[in-house]
DNA sequence: GACCTGCTTTAAAGCGCTTCAATAGTGTGG
DNA sequence: CCACACTATTGAAGCGCTTTAAAGCAGGTC
C-alpha cells in the first residue's frame, strides 16, 4: 500500500530530468540543455516552449551532473574562518564579486576539527577552478605548491616574495592616515598601542613611526605593548593611566583593542574624545554602532574582494601566469572618538 | 613549445582517476572503488596495494562524479546568515555534529543579493538529502511545502503547529532562570527591556512576567520598550535614568541590547553591578570578554545543533516521518554584571 | 573427479548532464 | 533546378565514479 502511494500518480516525486523536459517538448535533450544554459543556437520559438515545459515540470538541473559533464565548473573555492567577523565580511563581498564575474562560490570553513589543509582538500575535490584563501595560515611555500595545481589568491596576508597572488591592504598607509588625521586636529602627543608579533602588526607600527617622524614628531613616538584583543586594549589603557600624564590621542592595532581601551578609559572616568581621542583599525561592525562611533581605518573590503576576484578571472580567463600583488589603499573613517586635543 | 611543456612528461598534471589507480595496481576500477570507500569485500592484501598506489599517485576522488554515481549523497544543506554571529556559532557546532553522524555539510549563505529562496534552491540542486535552516524567515507553510521534498529542520525559530522539525531553545524558561537568579540575589525591583514584535520577544517577555508573578513580584513587573540592537539598549537605559529611581536590576532581550544598556549606564556614571545588575541573553562571544563579563543566558548551541542533526538522521536513516519539536533548556551563565542589590 | 561453499574480483550498466560532429532544413544566387 | 551557405537540431560519446549481478577460484566433501 505504501509502495503504491509512493509509486503512483503524480507523487512518486522522482525529480524531473533533462530528458523529461525534452520528452515533454518533443525535442532532444541536447536542445533543452542549450536552451537552459542560454547558449546560442535554438530558435526563439523552441526556447520558449522549452522554458515553458521546464517551469511547468519544475525542472531543476542537477549540479553534480552538470559539473561532471562540463569542461569548466566556474567554481571558486573560498577558505575562511567562520568565527572571524572580518572573514565573514569579506565573504559577503566575494559572493557579490563572484556573481558579477559569472562564478559560483564554494565555501569551506575552518572549525575546531577542520584545519586549512582539509578545507582546501574539500575544495579541490569539488572541482574548483581557483582558490581564494582568506588570511591563510599555511607557510608561503605550501601555498606556492598549491598554486601549481590551480590559481591561488591569498587575501589580507602579506607574503614576502610570494609565489601566489596576494591582495592586501596597505596597512602602514592606513596608520599614516590615522596619524595625520590626529595631527591635523592639533594632536602631538599620540601613543600607539602595538599589536604584537607578525607581519601585519609590524606594518602598522612602522606606519605610525614613519608618520610621526615625517611630521617632526619623532620625539613624541611612544609605542606601548598591546595585542589584538579587547583585553589587551584594556590593559594598555590602564598602563597608560598609571604611568604619568595620558597622551591626548591613542591609536590601537585594531578595533577590538580599541574597544577594550575605550571601555577601560570610560570606566576610569576619562572623557573620550574630550580628554583623549581614540582611533581603531578595521572598521568592524561594532565600530559603527551609534554608542561606540569609533574613528577607525577601513580595509576597504569591497575593493579587496573585487581585486581578489579580478585576480582569479585574469588567471582563469585571461591567461596570466605570473603571480601578482595588489595593495589596496585603506580609508579613514572619521567618526566620533576623535576631536582636537583639550586646551 | 608551451603545449609541449603542458603535455610532456610528469607535468600534464591531469588529475589521476580511479582507472589510473586500478591500472597501476592491476585490478579493476570496481575493486579500487570498494577499497577506497572501505566497503567489505577486497582482501587485506589487495586493500594494501590499492591504498599504496592511490597515495603514490596522489589520487583524490572526484566529488561530482561520486555524487552523481551514488544513490546517497550524505549531504546536509545548511542555510545561514553569515553576518549573524549566532548563526556562525551554530554552524560550527553543526559542522562537528554532522561529522560525528557521517554526513557532510553544504553551506549556503544569505547575502545582500541572495535570499533564503535562492539559498535553498542551490542546496536542492546540490543533491542534499536534508536541510537545516537556521532562523528561517520563510512562512511556515512554505517550509511545510519544502518538507515534502526532503526533511527540513528549522533551528531557533518557534513555528506554531509546525509541519517541519523544529529545534529551539525554551526562551521563556531562559528568562525565568535569569529572573530567579536575580531574585535569589535579593533583587525585587527588576525591569525588563523588551525585544519588540515577534515570537521570540513574546516568549521571553512572558518568561519574565511569569517568573515575577510566581515569586510574588507581580506588582514590580515593569516592561520597557527596547529592541534587538545596541542602540535600543542605550535608549532604554537613558529612558530609565530619566524617569525616577532606577531599578536594582535590568534584563534585556538580548546581549546586543545589554551592551548598549551597559554602555549608556556606565557613561552616565552608574555603577554596574554595584548599583544596577544587568543580564543579557544569548551568551554571545563578546559577553564573555573580560571587560564586559556579562551575566547572560546561553541558548546552548551544542545541544541545539546535536538535536538538529539527530532529527535529520532520524528522518533519513530512522524512517521517522512525523515532524517533531525539540525544546532545549537554556543555561544561565552567571558572570560579573550581577550582584546583590545595594543597601 | 564432480560438486558445492564461501570468499574475491570484475564486467557492465548506469548517474544526469554537456559537447560536438554530423544531419536536416531553408533560402539564395546562378 | 542545383550547389552553397546558413541556421536549427540531434545522436552519441563521454565526464569519473558506484553498484550489482555474475564470474572466478580455492578448498573441502563425498
Amino acid at each position: 500500500m505504501e509502495r503504491d502511494l509512493l509509486s503512483a500518480g503524480e507523487s512518486a516525486a522522482r525529480r524531473p530530468r533533462l530528458d523529461d523536459v525534452a520528452a515533454a517538448v518533443g525535442v532532444s535533450p541536447a536542445t533543452v540543455s542549450l536552451v537552459l544554459r542560454g547558449v546560442a543556437g535554438p530558435s526563439a520559438a523552441t526556447r520558449e516552449r522549452v522554458l515553458e515545459a521546464a517551469s511547468q515540470l519544475g525542472y531543476r538541473p542537477d549540479r553534480a551532473a552538470s559539473l561532471l559533464a562540463s569542461r569548466r565548473s566556474r567554481l571558486v573555492g573560498v577558505v575562511m574562518d567562520i568565527a572571524n567577523p572580518f572573514h565573514t565580511q569579506l565573504v559577503q563581498d566575494v559572493q557579490d564579486a563572484a556573481e558579477r564575474h559569472g562564478y559560483d562560490l564554494v565555501l569551506s570553513t575552518l572549525t575546531r576539527s577542520r584545519d586549512e589543509q582539509r578545507a582546501v582538500e574539500t575544495l579541490l575535490d569539488s572541482r574548483c577552478e581557483a582558490l581564494i584563501l582568506i588570511g591563510p595560515q599555511a607557510p608561503a611555500e605550501q601555498l606556492a605548491e598549491l598554486d601549481r595545481q590551480l590559481p591561488v589568491v591569498a587575501v589580507g596576508r602579506p607574503l614576502p616574495a610570494a609565489k601566489v597572488d596576494v591582495v592586501r591592504a596597505a596597512d602602514d598607509e592606513g596608520v599614516v592616515l590615522a596619524v595625520e588625521h590626529l595631527i591635523g586636529l592639533g594632536h602631538r602627543d599620540i601613543t600607539y598601542v602595538d599589536g604584537g608579533r607578525g607581519a601585519i602588526p609590524l606594518l602598522r607600527r612602522h606606519g605610525y613611526q614613519r608618520a610621526m617622524r615625517a611630521h617632526g614628531l619623532g620625539e613624541q613616538v611612544r609605542v606601548i605593548r598591546g595585542g589584538n584583543t579587547e583585553e589587551s586594549g584594556a590593559l594598555a589603557a590602564r598602563g597608560v593611566l598609571d604611568t604619568g600624564p595620558a597622551p591626548t590621542a591613542m591609536l590601537t592595532f585594531n578595533d577590538r583593542a580599541a574597544m577594550g581601551l575605550l571601555d577601560a578609559l570610560i570606566r576610569a572616568g576619562v572623557d573620550v574624545p574630550g580628554a583623549v581621542s581614540v582611533v581603531g583599525y578595521d572598521d568592524s561592525p561594532f565600530s559603527r554602532l551609534a554608542h561606540v562611533d569609533l574613528t577607525t581605518v577601513s580595509q576597504n573590503t569591497p575593493e579587496l574582494t573585487e581585486h581578489a576576484m579580478a585576480a582569479v578571472v585574469e588567471r582563469l580567463d585571461g591567461g596570466r601566469t605570473e603571480p601578482r600583488e595588489v595593495v589596496v589603499r585603506p580609508r579613514l573613517m572619521v567618526r566620533g572618538t576623535t576631536t582636537p586635543p583639550p586646551g
